[in-house]
RNA sequence: GCGGAAGUAGCUCAGUUGGUAGAGCAUCAGCCUUCCAAGCUGAGGGUCGCGAGUUCGAGCCUCGUCUUCCGCUCCA
């Protein structure tokens, strides 16, 4: 089977066992959004706990907020989001090619440059010592013809992208008779702008509403509450504030399942540091990441860094942390040296004063900060694809058929054991219920009965339960049940008494974090 | 957004030259009682993605539209 496929089959699963539904799908589906079912939303839930967990609880010096998703707009002026993006986009018809339209002036204007870099080298060729740059600009006929060219052009461009004019830029690239590298054409579509920020309207009198953005990514809300958690928190740098929340961007495509939608989840962590000691800290945080990751036991190979060339207009380094989906590798998180990018903006915009007094330095500073940033999705996606599994099943040693099963984590699993009476009499669905009450009280649990046990255990494979705790004739005589290994399939006969320690230690929280 | 392919029951699919929709699995109820699916009986479930058009008649033909997948493209 290839990884496609086994992706595909995935997808199909995860509808069918009530992990992953198409968002509205009784109106057929709305395009790049996806719901959370019964055993995703707790699947999902379960990562949070184990982040919040890990990053939060575990760290004296690290808190949690949880901001709102409308911002005031000059937030996003702040961060850089309304100027950078926001790029107007022009596709060539033949090619079927889509280009940034400012680029390909850019590019234009480049070229002509280089035409009077060319007469100007002829001219020196010509003259020899005797050649003055100055004068031959100002008289050549070639050099002040493509001279006046890249003038027009640049001026036009700037006044269309001021003025957000979308067919001026069209029509200088008409003008220019600029051609599409691919397909050496001037069949080009309208320019269109792409916004990436979702816009939506504060204040129900329409005249007198405002326009807000969904938040792009949680960072700003951590930033602009800095002073405030800062100082009721009585927080000493270093110290870092978390967040868990959904973030919206109107990407041109978003595919791939969950793993690019259009409303997305992150779990950030901003930690806020001396300036100057920021690459001490990206690499102390790139190394904890890393080992948070490896801890779930989904096979160290399976994770890489991936580390920036081309860093974004905040960062000073960057990278990723990339996990092996059967698309390939691609980010799960980010980690960021966002130096003072965010905080200095915000001061400069809001004209409010943000820094930290030192009290060892005797300084005051605008904090540096490195950020961890993981999207959740991507990681609810991680677990399934590495947990789903077609395998043969042996029965006598022969085999005997075919199971799908999904190797959850046990600690992230959405049910973690399920309580089965092998038969539905003599007293055993009343002596498993008795199991079931006391056990519900720790553990996410469930009860069946309805047919054979070996269905009863593939019903529970398919949904990654890792443990079924199964009532047979003997229990009623000593008091022992059998547990079922959903990996091994093998089972062991333990006395009821111990099940809830042996099952802490197997699928609680505590037994991964207590790894790290 | 462009090109290609697809969309029939929860899932996998069948459905002849256009003649009022089927199977297997799954689900539910009952019987049977057995530690690794597929024993027996019965039941529920579909305006064939949606909307127009052609036709006496459309799951099938035409157009539009939505969604998904693949390839481009884009990606803080």
């Amino acid at each position: 089977m290839t990884q496609e496929e086994l992706f595909k089959k995935l997808i199909a699963h995860s509808k069918e066992y009530g992990y992953i539904f198409p968002s509205s799908e009784i109106y057929d589906g709305l395009s790049a959004v996806y719901d959370y079912g019964q055993y995703g939303s707790e699947l999902k839930n379960n990562i949070k706990r184990y982040w919040w967990e890990a990053m939060v609880r575990l760290h004296e010096n690290i808190v949690g907020i949880d901001a709102a998703i409308f911002m005031h707009p000059r937030t996003w002026e702040a961060s850089g989001h309304v100027g950078a993006f926001n790029d107007p986009l022009i596709d060539n018809k033949d090619s079927k090619k889509r280009y940034r339209a400012d680029v390909l002036l850019e590019e234009h204007i480049a070229k002509l440059e280089d035409k009077i870099n060319r007469e100007i080298e002829k001219g020196r060729k010509k003259f020899g010592d005797g050649f003055d740059e100055t004068q031959f600009r100002a008289t050549n006929p070639n050099v002040l013809r493509n001279a006046e060219k890249v003038e027009e052009v640049h001026t036009r461009m700037v006044n269309a992208l001021t003025n957000n004019d979308l067919e001026a830029l069209r029509q200088l690239i008409l003008d220019c008779e600029i051609v599409c590298p691919v397909s050496g054409t001037r069949s080009w579509t309208e320019v269109r702008q792409f916004n990436l920020m979702f816009e939506t309207k504060m204040g129900s009198v329409s005249e007198d509403a405002g326009t807000i953005y969904l938040r792009p990514e949680t960072a700003q809300g951590i930033f602009v509450n800095f002073l405030n958690v800062q100082k009721t928190g009585r927080m000493k740098i270093p110290f870092g504030i978390a967040q868990i929340g959904k973030a919206f961007r109107n990407e041109i495509v978003a595919r791939q399942f969950i793993f690019r939608m259009r409303e997305f989840e992150q779990m950030e962590m901003q930690f806020f540091i001396r300036p100057g000691e920021e690459m001490k800290w990206y690499e102390r945080w790139k190394a904890a990441r890393m080992k948070w990751h490896q801890n779930l036991g989904m096979g160290a190979e399976n994770y890489r860094y991936h580390n920036h060339d081309k860093l974004a207009h905040y960062a000073n380094a960057a990278c990723d942390i990339e996990f092996q989906f059967p698309f390939g590798f691609k980010e799960l998180e980010g980690i960021h040296s966002r130096t003072d990018f965010d905080l200095s903006n915000h001061q400069k915009f809001s004209g409010k004063k943000i820094q930290y007094f030192d009290p060892e330095t005797n300084e005051s500073y605008v904090p540096y900060v490195v950020e961890t940033s993981v999207g959740v999705d991507r990681l609810v996606l991680s677990v399934l694809t590495n947990a789903y599994c077609e395998e043969k099943v042996q029965k006598d040693g022969e085999e005997a058929g075919e199971r799908v099963v999904l190797r959850i984590p046990p600690a992230l699993a959405p049910v973690k054991l399920a309580v089965l009476p092998l038969v539905k009499k003599d007293g055993l669905p009343e002596k498993a219920r008795g199991i079931l009450s006391m056990l519900k009280l720790d553990f996410s649990c469930q009860y069946d009965e309805k047919d054979s046990i070996g269905k009863r255990y593939r019903r529970q494979d398919a949904i990654g339960t890792p443990f079924c705790v199964t009532v047979d004739h003997q229990t009623l005589q000593d008091n022992t049940v059998t547990i079922r290994h959903r990996d091994s399939m093998e089972q062991e006969r333990v006395s009821i008494e111990k099940l809830s320690g042996i099952m802490d230690a197997q699928v609680s929280l505590r037994s991964l974090l207590a790894k790290l």
